[in-house]
DNA sequence: GAACTATATTGACAATCTTCGATATATAGG
DNA sequence: CCTATATATCGAAGATTGTCAATATAGTTC
């Protein structure tokens, strides 16, 4: 019972229908989270500096940005969190990994869908 | 001078020197932004849908989201302003398309550096 | 031009995030 | 054991973000 004079857009002109799209919420969700934590300037320069050096300690890690420690570490939690990196601790250092397969994945499965 | 009776991190034990690393600003910033814009559930479901559909008007995005058309807008303009989507406006509608080749450059580009 | 539709913008609020200082934990050296 | 170091966690402050209601803008139909 719709009395409309003007044309409406979803009614009339769309092409498509979207309305009922479902997502792998599963596959959402992780893509979210990785990309979510490269989306920070900090993080982004962080795994670019664990790609180019296999493992870094995070007083290393600390040096190359002007943050506190509780705020890179902060970080490197964010990053782990979306299995973006490996801990490795050795005495009371611990030495941050890029875990590359887990970024590939992400960014072949972005590049596969577009 | 530096009097330490015990092992300092980044004295001794670092083996890497990671303090004066430069970034190359402008990819940094644009990955940020691109990244940004991905990493939140609404919009990559946006650019997922608009990879499927070669266009869409906003009110077609709407329906696929319980959200107003003033934060459905709001979002689109996170899009636009990443160089992810362009806009075609045809009358009253405005047709987003997903910008393919800025979506994939990113993409190669953070991949290979890791 | 009046009424209607589609989209964008604005302003406000709540939620989330970044950062820091303080503190906790754990390990190492003497 | 006591001190020093490395890292993590907690709690709080400020900034940023997601959302909405209200409004603005622009195009369409009669």
């Amino acid at each position: 019972m719709v009395e409309t004079l003007h044309r409406r857009c979803c009614d009339d002109a769309c092409l498509t229908t979207v309305a009922g799209t479902t997502f792998d919420e599963v596959t959402i969700a992780r893509a979210v989270s990785t990309l979510g934590a490269l989306g920070d300037e900090t993080r982004l320069k962080m795994v670019k500096l664990l790609a180019a050096h296999e493992a870094l300690c995070v007083c290393e890690l600390q040096q190359a940005f002007d943050l506190g420690q509780p705020t890179v570490s902060h970080h490197l939690k964010i990053l782990r969190e979306a299995g973006l990196v490996d801990v490795a601790r050795r005495g009371t250092w611990a030495y941050y990994a890029l875990r590359r397969d887990a970024l590939k994945r992400v960014l072949q499965d972005l590049a596969r869908t577009v």
